[in-house]
DNA sequence: ATGGAGGCTCCCGCAGTGGGAGGGTCCACC
DNA sequence: GGTGGACCCTCCCACTGCGGGAGCCTCCAT
């Protein structure tokens, strides 16, 4: 221990943490400081040190974890990387969320018009995908991408298939009526009967949002849901603006006896 | 207890919360069921519960504070239009830091040229005000528009001084070198002598990250930071690119002997 | 009547701190 | 060479918003 030392309390002022902030990285292995005292137990930290600790501050300050930090400073190089794509993920999900929050500021708690329609029973070509709950987007247009170019040209809407439970590992299915076999995807029948329906105008992304006040619709009136959640895609994506996008939401009611 | 009447777990699928978190909600008095049978203690939803169930659902997925969320369901309608400052307050955070990220990706951590420079001392006129953290940014813009309306067109650079220590409240100031006094503002003396100086090429927002390194520059050499970090604008924000906003900044380095 | 699904309470764990108790140390000033 | 006050130490507990699991009870369909 020489001149140079810092005790902690100076030494995070420099670096502006908290001292606690700066014993619980010490604890982790972190930041241990240049030299502990074997009697005392303070710890003193070399002002070069300073460099590090901000870094973990700026880090911490955008909310990456402890360990990912670890990472970071152990000279891996490719964890900032993913640091980074994590961060861009992270915050897409908060900018999509504040715009459903804006929403319900706007027009109060959905309760779009909920109607119970008797639907045929389809055949469809199927193509399937696992997701995770946040990737459902990209993966559903994903398979939509596939099935388009299986099916070529459709004659029918496409019809996207989402299990109800949000379990942390979801297959979604996009499917398009078809009377003959598809080459490149499933085969399957669709079940006729009654369906409570609701119209979702607006970007994809908001979709939760009516999907839950349809799923309210179902419980409220006495229904129990039966199967997957059905996304009817009306609009073609590529020609109509976001806000004007119309999606069927359904969900198939169990039969009157 | 009747009919319409729903266990937890069906109650959960269909507002898609589990069913941890519905107890946990019961708990805190958020959602409470219709009904629970004082013998087993089971709890029973009415399907129109779900709505409000799916509305905690929405505002928990952009992380806003269960107390927050309890007094918007019990009708504070101020609480939402809160919500929605902070959540963009957040955002913005989280963006700035993104943005800091980014940059340190790109350039590496800064380690920007430091130099010793002597200061003489300046007569200034001087606005303060008081501000969180996060508020720095707006705050001190403010005093720099009161300072400009009180002093006119200024012959020197604006110079802001903030204090070391981030605390919960820290007062910021703006100055302008003055010989005689101006109305609408103190008077002070900024102190010369030593400061250790580096130049910040870029956006105000990325200051601290320059200051960072400042102050690990100075600790880095055995110094001992004094008083309140000066920052002196060079550059026109109003004329003048973000990414070219050049800023000096300072710190006083304790005197040698 | 029985088995399995589903419910209950209670306790522990997580991350990343903040707060505080209870006690030892350092240092500058007299 | 004291002494007071700032500073440091280690523990422990609290928080948020759950998830996991133990150990037990209950519901319902067969």
């Amino acid at each position: 221990m020489n001149e140079g030392h810092l005790p902690i309390g100076r030494f995070a002022r420099l670096c502006r943490l908290s001292v606690k902030q700066l014993r619980h990285y010490d604890e982790l292995g972190l930041l241990p400081p240049d030299y502990v005292d074997p009697d005392t137990g303070y710890r003193y930290y070399r002002p070069d040190q300073a460099r590090a600790a901000m870094l973990i501050g700026l880090l911490r300050s955008i909310d990456v974890p402890l360990p990912s930090i670890g990472r970071v400073l152990s000279g891996d190089t490719g964890a900032l990387g993913g640091v980074r794509d994590r961060m861009e993920a992270e915050l897409a999900r908060r900018e999509r969320n504040f715009a459903a929050l804006e929403r319900i500021l706007a027009d109060g708690l959905p309760r779009p018009e909920v109607t119970v329609v008797r639907e045929p029973a389809r055949r469809v070509a199927v193509v399937r995908d696992v997701a995770t709950p946040d990737r459902i987007g990209a993966v559903t247009s994903a398979c939509v991408t596939r099935l388009l170019a299986a099916a070529g040209d459709p004659r029918g809407l496409m019809i996207g298939l989402f299990p109800l439970d949000l379990a942390p590992e979801l297959t979604v299915a996009v499917t398009v009526e078809t009377s003959e076999d598809v080459p490149g995807t499933s085969s399957d029948v669709l079940p006729g009967g009654l369906y409570a329906s609701v119209t979702h105008v607006g970007p994809y992304d908001q979709i939760p949002l009516t999907a839950h006040a349809l799923l309210a619709w179902v419980g409220e009136h006495g229904h129990t849901p039966e199967g997957p959640l059905r996304e009817v895609y009306v609009s073609n994506p590529a020609t109509t603006p976001q806000d004007r996008l119309v999606t069927h939401l359904m969900i198939k009611l169990e039969d009157p006896e």
